[in-house]
DNA sequence: GCCAACGTTGGC
DNA sequence: GCCAACGTTGGC
């Protein structure tokens, strides 16, 4: 079973959202390394952080597991969709999306303020520079590490 | 609101 | 295949 780390702006969704529907597509990601991850390596039973991005209070706010792994991502044809992409087509579709679905809250946010404090995470792929990728895989020693945190 | 870092696009 | 221009991400 894999880790993982998926971003989410909690004015678009957030924790208390997902806990409320339970369970809900991952749509409108636009990278290829995201979405590869998504169609290719995510099983259903993985583990998920879901982390608040663009927000006040920035960080690591709950867990998931994967309840449906990767399929078509048909909000890409919606024109009407914030993420509409004329590239991608039911012929031939260019992104993909798995579903998550709500496990719990962690008992407080886990800040990146705090993660960065930690030395034993300086190789986590969320604190190297520069990194934008709005899902990653997280090790199980980084996973463990966080959660003892908590 | 700023801006660094990155990904994508498209002309050549 | 190169690279400039552009758009986006996301912390601050």
């Amino acid at each position: 079973m894999q880790h993982w780390l998926m971003k989410s702006e909690p004015s678009e969704f957030s924790i208390d959202d997902l806990k409320r529907v339970k369970v809900e597509p991952w749509d409108g990601v636009r990278n290829y390394q995201a979405r590869n991850m998504m169609n290719k390596e995510m099983k259903k039973g993985d583990l998920a952080f879901m982390y608040h991005s663009n927000c006040d209070e920035i960080g690591i706010v709950g867990i998931m597991t994967i309840a449906r792994e990767g399929y078509v991502d048909h909000t890409a044809f919606d024109k009407k969709d914030k993420h509409y992409d004329p590239k991608s087509n039911p012929e031939n579709p260019r992104w993909f999306m798995v579903d998550v679905r709500y496990k719990r809250k962690l008992k407080r946010t886990i800040t990146l303020a705090e993660l960065k404090e930690h030395k034993k995470l300086a190789e986590m792929q969320l604190l190297k520079r520069g990194n934008r990728l709005s899902i990653m895989p997280v090790s199980k020693k980084h996973w463990d590490f966080i959660l003892s945190l908590e």
